[in-house]
DNA sequence: TGAAAAAGTTGGGCACACCCCAAAAATGGG
DNA sequence: CCCATTTTTGGGGTGTGCCCAACTTTTTCA
């Protein structure tokens, strides 16, 4: 995959974190087989993957959730799409078109990038689908426990 | 994959035909190898493939060459390649850094955004790597002959 | 002009992401 | 405590993209 936010995730592996982080709470696998309208055993095998990375517990039969790690690093997905979707709306997308298509692409985008679009919107608080968080400076560069 | 382009090409499929539009005329299997830090036997494989889009003919040994079809689809993808690179110079981006950061996602921003984005710049004439056209009204809806 | 070098193609195979199905296991309400 | 629901396991499939070895075609140049 090409993935550009300094870790290597897929972008549905993205997505998946994203649902869990906006849900919040211990998310059920039936959820998000059901947001994404795939096979719950799809769910488990992905879910068991992003486990590995640290990003999430999962504790079998009884639900997912995120980790501090995970969290932290949802909390820069969330802002990586606020920000993305708010730019878009500077070219005369409405909320919702803007939302959808930085969904399209937002895997894409580098961290570097994001915070410089930020950087230079002057590190809006207010994004168009909720709040823009900035407390993403030590991503990916936190110890293992 | 999840292209948005109207067209169901991957992303590195459009790498590689936007690589052969922008060198023009007959191009080798070893310039795209070369280019893209491939086996010349990936090229030939996905080459073929290409030309069963009728983007491009293939007259094996020979080299490479776009359609008509082909270099209206190519035009597109050069074109939605520098306005999104002009858009990221509006966040001060630099030249080459917007070259190589709409490189990463170029391949998944639907040509409907593309156009909304061109039009609000007032559908710009030159872009960061060269001139902009504006003749891709009537993508992919092109008689076979 | 003809053999060696270079370029290109074929066939086989590998890895990864993502998906589904059937069957088995665990959970939980009645 | 049983049965319906949820979840997991094991097996399998697809698509993309890649490499290697062996082979064919083209080109070069002595």
């Amino acid at each position: 995959m090409e993935i550009s936010d300094g870790r290597e995730l897929s972008a549905q592996k993205v997505r998946y974190l994203k649902f869990i982080a906006e849900k919040g709470g211990r998310v059920r696998t039936t959820d998000l087989a059901g947001e994404f309208g795939v096979d719950p055993s799809t769910i488990t095998k992905t879910i068991a993957e992003l486990a590995k990375t640290g990003l999430l517990s999962h504790e079998p039969y009884h639900g997912i959730c995120l980790t501090a790690e995970g969290q932290r690093y949802a909390r820069y997905l969330v802002k990586r799409h606020r920000i993305l979707s708010l730019m878009l709306t500077h070219y005369g997308f409405s909320h919702e078109q803007a939302c959808e298509e930085a969904k399209r692409f937002e895997s894409y985008v580098s961290k570097d990038a994001v915070d410089r679009i930020c950087a230079a919107m002057g590190h809006p608080g207010q994004g168009v689908c909720g709040e823009i968080t900035h407390d993403d400076g030590c991503l990916a560069r936190e110890p293992a426990g």
